[in-house]
DNA sequence: ATTGGCGCTCACCCCCAACGAGTGCTGAGG
DNA sequence: CCTCAGCACTCGTTGGGGGTGAGCGCCAAT
C-alpha cells in the first residue's frame, strides 16, 4: 500500500485501462465483475475491489454512487490518455482518401471541408480556426458598382479575396479607380494597411485631395476587412452532439454548451493555446476552465503554412470518447490542412 | 347545429380565438373553465363544452387525452391564422432600429446580418435563402499566385466576389493574364458563362491555342463558382430551438429537425414555394410535408431586387409561436433586405 | 339555448416493496 | 502477504396501487 502512493503499479494501471476501455464502449459504471472479466489478469472480483479502492483514494477513478461500479474522473483520463493509451495510426488508404475530401478552391472552402471532415469522422463537433493573416495585401482592385458605390477587392498575401462595398462622398471615375489601385498595387503591395497609411500620408503630399480621400477610405475599408476576418473559428457537425446522451441528459448543459459555439471569442482563447505547443493536445472536461465543456473534451492539434503554426484544427465531444479513432484523425487533418495551404 | 357545418357562426371563432391564444400564451390543454373566463362572452363552461364538442368535430381542436382540455389541431392554427388572426405592424421606431442592424458590406454580410436580425427578434430559427444570381458577371480577373497556381476573381452581375484557385499546365506570364481578362471583360461582361463559351468558340478561332485554353479553364470555374454556390440557405439561430420545450422533449425528432436543416437543398425546395408568391406566407406543421416538421410552423416572406423576386427570409420555430408578433418580423426583414438589396 | 349538477376518465404524483448490481469487510487458505 | 469466497449492506431502478384533480359528456331543469 505504501509503495503504491505515488506510481501506479503494472496491474493498476492494467485495471484502470480496461477500466476506461470499457466505460468508453458501454457508458455505464464499470464493476468490479467485469473488470475481472475483461482485464485478462486472471483476478478475483475480491482483489480487483481492493485496487480499485486505491484507484478511487488516489483519485482516478470515482463511483456515481455507493453501489455502482466506479466511472473515471478527469484525473483518470488524463493518465490514460497520457500513458496508458496506445493509437494506430491511419493507413496510406484511408489518408488518401481524406485528402481526396478537401476542397482546395480557396481558403474558405478549404477550411469549412476541413471541419467538415472531422465531424463527419468523429461524428462529433470539428472546429477550425482560420489561419493567421499577415496583415498586408497582394493585389488591391476598385470597381463602380453604381456613382457613389464603390466594390472594393483586396486579395491578402495568403490568398484569399475579401470584398466591401464603400459608399462615397464623391463621384470617381472608373480611371480615376484603375489610377488609385495601381499606385497602391505598385506602391505597397505586401505593406500592412497601417504602414501603408503612414508612408501615402508622408510620400504622397502632392497626391491630388480627392485620391488621398479615396485611399483613405480604401484603407480604413481594408484593415477592417482583414482584422474582421482576423481570427475566426469555424465549427460544424454541432449537430452530432445532440445524439450524445451524456450531453443531452442535461437539457441545460447542452444549452450552454451551445451558446458557447456561439461566443466564439471564448473559444477561441482556448484553441489558441494549442497553437502555442507542437501536436496533438487534449482537453479533458473542465480543465480549460469553461465549466459547459464539464463533461466534453477537446482534442486539437496546430497547422503550419511554411512551418509556422497559423491556426488549429480540432474536436469537440463527450469525455467518453474513442481517444484512439479522434487523436488520428484530427492529427492528419492538421497535416492536410498544412500541406494544402502550403502549396499556394 | 346544422346550420354551422360548414362556417363557424360568431361565437365559435371567437371561442376558437382565445383557445389558440391561451394554448400559445401557456401551453397547456385549455378547458372550458379557461375558455369561459377569458373569452369575454359570459358564458358557463357547460355551454362552452358544447361548441368545443362541435369544434373538435370540424377538427379545428382535439384533446391529448380524455380527460384534459383542448389543443389546437393544425387545420385549427391554420384557420386562427388565415381569419382571426390580426397583427399590428411594427411602428417605424422599431423599423428604423433594424435598418441599423443590416450590415451592408457585401451581400454574404447582409444576407447572414438579416438571418441573425431574424433569430434575434424572433427567438427561433432564421433563415434567408441567399439572393438568385442571374449566371452573368460583372468583372473578371485574373491573378499569378504561384507559376501554374492562378486565382481567378469574380464579381457577379449582382456585385458580390467569388472566387476560385485554378491549377493550369502551363505557365502564363502576368501580361497574359491581363490580356486574357481583358478580353472577357470588354467583349462578354454581363453573358452568361454558357454564351460566352460559345461566342469564344465561335469569334475567336484565331486567339492563341494556349490563351483559349486559359479560358475554358476560367469559364468551366466561372460557371462552376456561379453555380455553386446558387442558391443556399443560411440559417442561425438554431440554438434557440433547444430551449423550446415543445421541439425537445422528443430528443429523437430535435434530431431529426436539425439534420433537415444540414440538408439545405430539403428546405430549399420548401422555401421555393414562398418565393412564388408575394407577402408573408405560413406553413403550419407537416403542411410542407416534411415531417421533421411536424410541431414546427415556417413564416416565409419573398424578398425582391427592382421588383424581381430573388429569394426568400423565414423563421421556423414551434407551431405554438406568437404569430401576430413573428409575422410582422418576417415581413419587415423581407422588405429591408429588398430595399438593401435594390440600392445597388 | 343555457346552465348547474353528476358521474366518469385519465394523467399525474407519491409511496412502497421487490429487485439487483455492486460494494466493503472479514476470515480462511495458499 | 496476497488472494478470494462469502456475507451483509447500500442504493438506484422498476413496477404496482391508491389518491387527487382537471376536465369532459350527458342530462334534466330553467
Amino acid at each position: 500500500m505504501a509503495q503504491e502512493f505515488h506510481a501506479l503499479n503494472e496491474r493498476a494501471q492494467q485495471l484502470l485501462k480496461t477500466l476506461v476501455e470499457r466505460y468508453i464502449a458501454d457508458g455505464q459504471p464499470v464493476g468490479s465483475r467485469a473488470l475481472s472479466k475483461y482485464s485478462g489478469l486472471d483476478l478475483s472480483p475480491a482483489s480487483i475491489r481492493n485496487v480499485m479502492a486505491d484507484l478511487e483514494d488516489m483519485g482516478f477513478i470515482a463511483s456515481p454512487h455507493t453501489s455502482a461500479g466506479r466511472i473515471p474522473t478527469p484525473r483518470g483520463y488524463r493518465f490514460f490518455v497520457d500513458t496508458l493509451l496506445t493509437v494506430k495510426p491511419l493507413d496510406r488508404i484511408e489518408i488518401n482518401q481524406l485528402e481526396g475530401q478537401l476542397q482546395v478552391n480557396n481558403t474558405q472552402k478549404l477550411v469549412a471541408s476541413a471541419s467538415h471532415l472531422l465531424s463527419d469522422l468523429t461524428r462529433f463537433a470539428g472546429i477550425v480556426v482560420t489561419p493567421r493573416r499577415s496583415g498586408g495585401f497582394r493585389h488591391i482592385e476598385f470597381l463602380r458598382l453604381a456613382e457613389k458605390r464603390i466594390l472594393l477587392i483586396l486579395v491578402t498575401a495568403e490568398g484569399d479575396v475579401q470584398n466591401r462595398i464603400i459608399q462615397t462622398d464623391k463621384v470617381y471615375s472608373p480611371s480615376e479607380l484603375v489610377e488609385a489601385a495601381n499606385i497602391l498595387n505598385q506602391n505597397y503591395a505586401g505593406c500592412s494597411f497601417d504602414e501603408i497609411r503612414r508612408r501615402v500620408h508622408a510620400e504622397l503630399k502632392k497626391v491630388q485631395e480627392h485620391m488621398s480621400q479615396l485611399m483613405a477610405a480604401a484603407l480604413a475599408a481594408g484593415d477592417q476587412a482583414v482584422s474582421e476576418s482576423a481570427e475566426d473559428v469555424v465549427i460544424s457537425g454541432e449537430i452530432n452532439l445532440l445524439g450524445i446522451d451524456d450531453l443531452s441528459s442535461n437539457m441545460t448543459k447542452l444549452r450552454d454548451l451551445f451558446n458557447l459555439f456561439e461566443h466564439r471569442s471564448t473559444l477561441l482563447q482556448l484553441l489558441d493555446h494549442s497553437s502555442r505547443a507542437q501536436g496533438v493536445q487534449i482537453f479533458i472536461g473542465g480543465e480549460a476552465g469553461l465549466t459547459p465543456l464539464d463533461e466534453c473534451s477537446v482534442v486539437t492539434a496546430p497547422y503550419e503554412v511554411d512551418g509556422k503554426i497559423v491556426g488549429t484544427v480540432g474536436v469537440i465531444g463527450p469525455t467518453r470518447m474513442a481517444y484512439e479513432r479522434v487523436i488520428p484523425i484530427v492529427d492528419i487533418t492538421a497535416k492536410l490542412l498544412s500541406s494544402a495551404l502550403t502549396q499556394r
